[in-house]
DNA sequence: ATGCATGAGAG
DNA sequence: TCTCATGCATA
């Protein structure tokens, strides 16, 4: 039982259907009580071979940064792809390590077409956010925080919120190192701009791509707008998304465009669906151990019948979740989360203290 | 909207 | 190895 985990995962059966085709879910029920379920789904949305629409801004992309690459280590569950211009065509900056700055080039893109399609123009949003607005925990950050050369925490300090700005009064839309206050506002402003606009955010990650080359997926979008992203990776990304607002903005009135790039081919590891009651159980061990070893991770992954990188992942995931902008659920009020500072955080205070058994429920 | 996953880069 | 940025697939 819950064999399934252990499976290698062949990349043949190759789907040669109609370009169309999509994943044929079959794993509804077949959870034999084990531990997790590794849902057999592959898509293969048409031929390996097939067109590359996204011409124009995967044009400069390549030509301003790389030359095109393959991937050179088709791995077990990936077929090999072209892949267009998902990669990393950020010239000459934006090096993952610091908030300086970056994308500040508008050299590709000559009124060229920014948005794609939109199916739907009417304010059906709901809920404005999950953490209430501005009256929320507000976590400041500034950037002498994170600069580090070996390791790059930033600590969010959600206990005193100040304003730290040096150019008068403004909260967003520069290019400077924004607080987290005004990512706070922009990516609120943002999402009722875009939804306004009726875009999805699937569209501006598309939009993204036409416009510097750098395509984003409909989960960057989301995270972005939840602030569920670094701070760093917020800051990176403002910038674009600011600079899409604006052409949106310029842009009413003209939006047909063409659109629909396929993104077919990429064939990677099933999704491990994890039950319940092992999540409750990693979520236990995280709590004691946010970083176990190799070991740990062996003997966990033992215990609970998963793989040891399937475990190993979980808790990378885990560690990176903790350290996004707005806590996953922000459950109390502002108020009660003074009153947690000690025991979690954004920065959990790492007991540094070798990792020990210590159970205590599953 | 989010869970699990990949991969590049630092060390 | 880990972190970190990012996304496919899924609920």
């Amino acid at each position: 039982m819950a064999t399934a985990t252990s499976s290698p995962y062949l990349a043949s059966s190759r789907i040669l259907s109609s370009p169309v085709l999509h994943s044929d879910r079959r794993g509804g029920g077949m959870q034999s009580g084990g531990t997790a379920v590794t849902t057999v789904s592959s898509g293969y949305r048409g031929d390996p071979s097939v067109k590359m629409v996204q011409s124009d801004f995967m044009h400069g992309a390549m030509v301003a940064s790389n030359g095109g690459h393959m991937l050179s280590h088709a791995h077990q569950w990936v077929t090999s792809l072209p892949h267009a211009a998902t990669g990393s065509p950020w010239p000459p900056s934006s090096q993952p390590q610091d908030v300086k700055r970056n994308a500040g080039r508008d050299d590709l893109h000559s009124g060229s077409s920014l948005h794609h399609r939109s199916p739907h123009l009417g304010p059906h949003q709901a809920h404005t956010g999950s953490w209430g607005g501005t009256s929320t925990a507000h976590i400041s950050i500034t950037e002498g925080e994170q600069h580090h050369h070996h390791h790059q925490h930033h600590h969010n300090h959600h206990t005193h919120h100040h304003q730290q700005h040096g150019l008068g009064h403004e909260s967003h839309s520069d290019e400077d190192t924004p607080t987290s206050d005004d990512l706070e506002h922009f990516a609120k402003q943002f999402k009722q701009r875009r939804i306004k606009l009726g875009f999805t955010q699937a569209d501006v990650g598309l939009a993204l791509g036409t416009l510097y080359g750098n395509v984003f997926s409909q989960t960057t979008i989301c995270r972005f707008e939840a602030l569920q992203l670094s701070f760093k990776n917020m800051c990176k990304l403002k910038p674009l998304l600011n600079k899409w607002l604006e052409e949106a903005d310029s842009t009413t009135g003209s939006p047909t465009s063409i659109d629909k790039i396929a993104t077919q081919g990429r064939k990677r590891k099933k999704r491990t669906s994890i039950e319940v009651s092992v999540k409750g159980a990693l979520e236990s061990h995280f709590l004691k151990c946010p970083k176990p070893s190799a070991q740990e991770i062996n003997s966990l992954a033992d215990t609970l019948q998963l793989e040891k990188e399937v475990v190993r992942v979980w808790f990378c995931n885990r560690r990176q979740k903790e350290k996004r902008m707005t806590p996953p659920g922000l459950p109390r009020t502002p108020e009660d989360a003074y009153s947690q500072v000690g025991s979690i955080g954004p920065d959990t205070p790492s007991p540094s203290i070798e990792c020990k058994r210590l159970f205590s429920d599953t």
